[in-house]
DNA sequence: AACTGAAGCGTTTTT
DNA sequence: CGCTTCAGTT
């Protein structure tokens, strides 16, 4: 099975052939001149060490790059320099990253060197994206089709607990998501059934573990199918077992370029040794070494949970005698405040290999220090964070030049209610992403029936979506006829629609159901795809199931599929279509739209802002509690190092936030500040005065409007050594654990979000509670194609109404403010927070917000007015507040948007 | 087969 | 506390 790239094999060396041989290529890695006469364009701009990154072609290099220290583009650099000096083929270069991200940019950045032709490099991707490839080539050496699909986590999780109720299991006592992880975490270890430790298999099923692994495996095979971790587990089984086929590798790649190094995971790394430590034949028999050169940061290592080993970068030397180290310490990116506050901060952990980051911009009066600042809770961190970020927008600054990195997701869901409120643009990354939402899984599962009959589990999805009148019963039927006959469901189902087994009725539906199917395949070759993805969501009713659904997320869900369709475009086929999906789970996002970034830390890694605001920075929270339970002191560094990440992303400003009290389930807790604030250095850092609403504004020297947990000196000091600071050390001193919630649940049953989906048998699709915030989020998603469609901003900064709002919710809580969820406030305020309260708050933050409101023009709505909404539909109004209206949609029922969203029919 | 209420459950990070 | 899942009912 040959794939579609069969590049030249490489003939005794490209650069052979232009007569520069070994030895040419020798002396360009003793950092002698290059084999072009001309100094390279692409090399000026480089600092030494950088350059000496990208010229070091031969040999196996590592290159340690501390953020912000010009990584990616070093490694684009480097391919650019390898292709330019004709080193290699582009297809014999194999460059792995992790994220599709990182593998799109990189893809981009070599096309602004090379001129565009960027379908030359068929072996840059991701691990996974790769590790298909090679698995579509020689799948049939793992007993698998070429045309092998891959399961998303919801299909596994279906299967496993399939296997876990044949095996006569309660698979209550025994999920079947704990199960999927622990599989998981035996992929990402590189360990098969037979493989895994005798402890892990007993721990799970009445000591069945491994049996269940391994009826796991056989199952995926007999479905030809494959789950994420098998894209690696198979191709490392491949190369262990046929050698030839991994010497016809060796033969192909002649530079091997990994990015991310420090997130690699023992079957990665097994992967990559595979690939990259043998030597390589050439054509004259000589032994020359596959050079391969990795590039990362220890300090970022921060997906251990998920199995990345950051031993696999301490032991690279060890991997590849011989290897140059090249350490990255020079920061483009950060002010010396923001290097010299992360710098302290990391440096307070004991496994690093030890790099010292500085900048040559000096210390400048002109940059702020890092920010530390405290508020109330949770609710007000984000009231405070919005007001600075409009008053930065203010200043002229682009909200696409800040974001919020948090901890947790759950924290995100504040600042997104305040942007809502605020009508402050925003966009979450990395959140629910579009292919996992219900409706795009459907569709999905559609397509593929009808690209390949055979797949059970996307045909058990939509065998009753919409409902047919095929439940449990008829599926059992259809299970058992499909296992007797060793034939696919879609097949079963054809046989069952023509004998007397069944009823009239399913009978009569199966027999349409497969008739379809089998048209809609017959099609698949003359028809265009995205008009038959289309016809085929029409005819098989699903798409008018939503046009009746008369819940709030109807609308926006039909959307979606419209625009799946739309995306589908850019592929060739069907089955193109449908493997990008696999692979790639998130999609594109607006970025015409100015709009503030929210998302998690982890999530955050590799980008850059001018203004990072980092928020709860709690003990408990961050670092995890989890973490430290679990992981111990290394769960400790772990979380160090996502502080480290989450403050070097910034280049100008970082405002690092905590509360003292934040809801955890439900219950409020008090918090204590994180330990990483107190590894701060003083110098970096200028502690704020609470910056709630009440006290935000007057910052920096100013007097001081009374005492306040942090005392009048914590104004004009920046200082640790007040009152509150002390008391909150004792506090943690005397209880290292804040509190129940967080520590005593012993760690085990992790969960992923579940989109509000039934499995396959449930088919009944209930109204989420979160419709309001769904509703609200809907308008963003209208404002942003809206946005796109008119070619110009969405909606200016942010109108004048945010302080209006705030007035009577400043300074004390106001049970029915906001969207009825005011109830359960913490306890009232005490520590001398109140400060402000006892003389009204400075008078003018008053005039200001004051001034705001007045400056807001009446709403041109009224109550009785009929509007149309995009997502809605048609309504009459109910309540004016503002500029948000409350609306009873005909279809939709009462929902709260902002003005801008509907007009008036 | 589909709907409903009620109980119980989990609440970090994701290729 | 909010959400998912289950079990019992129609």
């Amino acid at each position: 099975m040959t794939g579609p790239d069969d590049s030249p094999r490489p003939p005794a060396g490209a650069s052979e052939r232009r007569g520069g041989g070994i030895a040419a290529r020798a002396l360009a890695a003793r950092g002698g001149p290059p084999a072009r006469s001309v100094e390279a364009g692409y090399l000026t701009g480089l600092n030494p060490e950088q350059r000496q990154a990208v010229e070091t072609t031969e040999g196996p290099v590592l290159v340690l790059a501390g953020a912000g220290t010009g990584k990616t583009r070093v490694l684009t650099t480097r391919i650019a320099h390898i292709l330019a000096s004709r080193l290699a083929y582009p297809s014999q270069i194999l460059a792995v990253t992790f994220t599709n991200k990182a593998a799109r940019e990189m893809k981009t950045r070599i096309g602004l060197f090379v001129g565009g032709e960027v379908e030359g490099m068929p072996w840059l991707g991701t691990f996974h994206s790769i590790g298909v490839k090679m698995l579509r080539r020689h799948a049939e050496l793992v007993g698998l089709k070429s045309n092998f699909t891959i399961l998303d986590t919801d299909d596994q999780i279906r299967l496993i607990k399939q296997l876990i109720q044949a095996e006569g299991l309660d698979d209550k006592r025994w999920p079947a998501r704990a199960f999927a992880q622990m599989i998981d975490g035996w992929k990402n270890k590189g360990l098969t059934p037979k493989d895994i430790p005798e402890g892990d298999a007993r721990a799970f099923a009445n000591g069945k573990g491994r049996e269940l692994y391994a009826a796991y495996q056989a199952r995926l095979t007999s479905l030809n199918a494959a789950d994420f971790g098998d894209l690696l587990m198979h191709p490392i089984a491949i190369f262990r077992a046929h050698p030839d086929v991994l010497a016809d590798y060796h033969n192909r790649f002649r530079y091997i370029l990994v990015d991310e190094y420090q997130d690699t995971n023992v079957a990665q790394y097994l992967w990559l040794r595979l690939l990259a430590q043998r030597s390589r034949r050439t054509g004259d028999d000589m032994e020359e070494p596959i050079n391969v050169c990795c590039v990362g940061d220890d300090d970022q290592s921060i997906y251990g949970w998920r199995g990345a080993e950051v031993d696999n970068i301490l032991r690279f030397e060890r991997d590849f005698p011989g290897a140059t180290v090249i350490r990255l310490e020079r920061n483009y990116r950060s002010t010396a405040h923001i290097l010299g506050a992360a710098s302290h901060l990391i440096a307070h952990n004991e496994d690093r290999l030890g790099k010292t980051l500085f900048t040559d911009a000096g210390i400048d009066p002109e940059h702020e220090k890092v920010e530390v600042n405290a508020a109330w809770d949770s609710e007000e961190e984000a009231r405070a964070v919005g007001e600075e970020i409009e008053q930065l927008q203010r200043k002229g600054a682009k909200l696409n030049d800040m974001a919020i990195l948090v901890r947790a997701s759950f924290q995100m869901r504040e600042f997104e209610d305040r942007f809502v409120t605020l009508g402050l643009n925003y966009r979450v990354v990395g959140g629910p992403r579009f292919y996992e939402r219900q409706e795009i899984r459907d569709a999905l599962a559609y397509f593929r029936c009808v690209a390949q009959p055979a797949d059970d589990l996307a045909f058990e999805r939509i065998v009753n979506v919409p409902k047919r009148g095929l439940g449990d019963s008829t599926v059992r039927l259809l299970h058992d006829h499909a296992r007797e006959n060793g034939i696919p469901l879609m097949a079963a189902a054809a046989d069952l629609a023509t004998t007397e087994e069944l009823k009239a009725k399913p009978r009569r539906t199966l027999d349409d159901l497969t008739r379809n199917f089998a048209r809609w395949s017959s099609l698949l070759p003359t028809t265009k795809h995205t008009d038959l993805a289309e016809m085929i969501l029409e005819e098989s009713g699903y798409t008018e199931m939503w046009q009746n659904d008369r819940s709030a997320e109807a609308p926006g869900r039909l959307d979606n599929l419209k625009e799946l369709i739309r995306s589908m475009d850019l592929y060739e086929s069907l089955p193109g279509f449908l493997e990008h999906v696999a692979l790639v789970m998130d999609a594109e996002q607006n970025v015409d739209l100015d709009a503030v970034s929210i998302m998690t830390l982890h999530s955050a890694k590799g980008l850059e802002f001018e203004t990072v605001f980092l928020p709860g920075w709690e003990e408990g929270l961050f670092p995890h509690q989890r973490s430290l339970d679990e992981g111990g002191r290394s769960g400790l560094e772990e979380e160090r190092r996502l502080a480290y990440v989450g403050i070097t992303r910034a280049k100008r400003r970082a405002k690092l936030w905590f509360v003292s009290n934040r809801r955890i389930h439900g219950l409020w807790q008090s918090t204590i500040p994180s330990r990483f604030l107190d590894e701060l250095p003083e110098d970096h850092v200028e502690v704020k005065e609470a910056s709630n609403s009440y006290g935000g504004y007057g910052r920096g020297g100013m007097g001081g409007y009374g005492a306040s947990r942090w005392d009048a000196d914590a104004f004009s000091t920046t200082s640790y050594q007040t009152p509150g600071w002390r008391r909150a050390q004792a506090a943690r001193a005397g209880q290292t654990a804040p509190d129940t919630a967080w520590g005593s649940r012993s760690g085990h049953k992790e969960r992923s979000i579940n989109y509000g989906e039934s499995g396959a048998s449930g088919p009944d699709v209930r109204r989420s509670s979160r419709d309001e915030e769904i509703a609200a989020k809907a308008d963003r998603y209208a404002r942003e194609s809206e946005a796109k469609a008119t070619g110009r901003p969405a909606e200016g900064p942010a109108n004048g109404f945010a302080g209006r709002m705030e007035r009577s919710g400043r300074n004390v809580y106001e049970p029915s403010s906001g969207n009825g969820r005011g109830s359960n406030r913490p306890p009232s305020r005490g520590l001398g927070f109140n400060a402000a309260a006892r003389d009204g708050g400075p008078r003018e933050i008053e005039g200001t917000l004051v001034a705001k409101s007045v400056a807001t023009e009446e709403s041109r709505f009224k109550v009785g007015d009929r509007v149309f909404h995009m997502k809605f539909g048609n309504g009459s109004v109910a309540a004016v507040e503002g500029n948000k209206l409350t609306i009873d949609f005909d279809r939709a029922g009462q929902k709260r948007v902002l003005e801008g969203f509907v007009q008036v029919v």
